[in-house]
DNA sequence: GCGGATCAC
DNA sequence: TATGGTGATCCGC
């Protein structure tokens, strides 16, 4: 499905099918919605062409076809004993399914460029990206639409976008405002994990039971008040925050239900006791503290939590409901690329068995059984069955998490 | 155990 | 001119 049509407009004169796989623009994150792909990715392709790091992609990329290769020869055989094994596995992980918890990630859209566009105005309306000429971290929407994007190097970004300003990186700046952030993640989720300085994943259960007794005062968070509060401060304030997407689907509405939820009438806003109400709070508070957007997913695990942040991404949330059939729609054709834990490499070997989707995960679960380790399949069949992780590990025990994981995979092998 | 590969940020 | 730096896990030796 990917890059013949590309390869015949003479992109490169490389044999190997996939290799666009390695180097191209990776749309697999959120703003690259309807641009020139092919042109991009000539643009890239030249550019690179002939340097030490094209090489060495290159590579990497003929070990991947040699493994692919070796795979397809293995593929031959397969038999009786390992199709029942397969089918025990999957009863047994399935009786794992764990639908009781709440766990949210939260994600701050297009950090760096983000805080930068909100510390220097001029640059609001400009193609802008955060690193430096050898490395871009992040850019904004407006440089996305030129396919400049995170991970790709400043002289190719400012091929593409002649334009383009580069700002240098301000960790000092970030790392402020990231422990802004946590502060509120805190009151949600006093063992919330972050995995980078605008990223987390919270357990919401225990809030959401408590803030079920909470009176509408508990609730009840204000605007962010200008120094000299005129009777604009509202409007005024809500232009400060940075635009950050011309098309941003933003918070969903708050429904107005039987909870009784309104919309602002004034300088504060009463939200209700509901996840979806307790999430938008949560946003709601970060973009008053920070003048920042975050995007959020609510899911019964992790693994799918993550995929939901990416949803309506930038400025949004989205709810995947805790019940067995929402899990598996939600999962039937979602790229196996947007999984935690699948990247470029997974991505291209389960490609080559004709696996593009989760749905075919679960169909191919007797082959990967013969094709993969025993841990890869393990969580090739937890990810077809949309389950993940419901447990948070706190900050002191990460460093654990090796131990923990062990055992869990050998008690998984002892219920078998 | 150790080095290489993969993955995520 | 020029394609990150780090930490974690897994796999095969």
């Amino acid at each position: 499905m990917e890059s013949t049509k590309q390869m015949e407009n003479g992109v490169a004169s490389i044999k190997e099918e996939g290799f666009l796989s390695r180097m191209a623009l990776n749309d697999n994150k959120a703003g690259m919605e309807g641009l020139d792909r092919d042109k991009i990715n000539k643009i890239i392709m030249e550019t690179s062409k002939g340097s030490k790091f094209y090489e060495n992609e290159l590579k990497r990329d003929q070990q991947v076809n040699q493994r692919i290769t070796k795979m397809m020869l293995q593929k031959a055989r397969i038999t009786e004993q390992q199709l029942k094994k397969a089918q025990a596995q999957v009863r047994s992980v399935e009786k794992s399914r764990d639908l009781s918890r709440v766990i949210v990630h939260v994600d701050m859209d297009a950090f760096y460029a983000a805080v930068e566009m909100r510390d220097c105005p001029e640059l609001k309306d400009k193609p802008m990206a955060v690193g430096s000429t050898s490395m871009l971290s992040t850019s904004n929407y407006h440089a996305r639409k030129y396919g400049v994007r995170a991970a790709m190097p400043g002289f190719i970004a400012k091929k593409l976008c002649p334009s383009l300003v580069i700002v240098p990186l301000n960790f000092d700046k970030y790392r402020a405002v990231s422990n802004e952030i946590r502060e509120i993640f805190a009151d949600y989720d006093p063992n919330f994990q972050p995995m980078s300085l605008d990223e987390a994943y919270l357990d919401f259960t225990d809030h959401l039971e408590q803030r079920q007794h909470w009176p509408e005062s508990a609730r009840t968070h204000h605007f962010r008040k200008k120094a000299e509060p005129s009777q604009e401060a509202v409007t005024e304030v809500r232009e400060l925050s940075p635009v950050l997407f011309e098309d941003s689907p933003g918070s969903s509405p708050s429904p107005v239900g039987p909870e009784g939820v309104h919309a602002p009438a004034g300088d504060f806003e009463v939200f209700g006791t509901s996840v979806e109400e307790a999430v938008r709070e949560m946003r709601f508070r970060i973009e008053q503290k920070t003048m920042l957007t975050a995007s959020a997913g609510i899911a019964p695990n992790m693994m799918l939590a993550k995929v939901c942040s990416d949803k309506n991404k930038p400025n949004g949330q989205y709810r995947l409901p805790s019940t067995r059939e929402a899990v598996m729609d939600f999962i039937q054709n979602l790229p196996v690329r947007k999984v935690c834990g699948i990247g470029k490499v997974s991505e291209k070997m389960l490609n080559a068995l004709g696996i593009s989707t989760c749905s075919h995960l679960g169909q191919q679960m007797a082959l990967l059984s013969l094709l993969f380790s025993e841990t890869a399949w393990h969580h090739f069949l937890e990810v077809s069955l949309g389950l993940g992780s419901t447990y948070i590990p706190r900050h002191e025990e990460r460093k654990s998490m090796s131990t923990e994981r062990f055992f869990n995979n050998f008690n998984s092998y002892l219920i078998v």
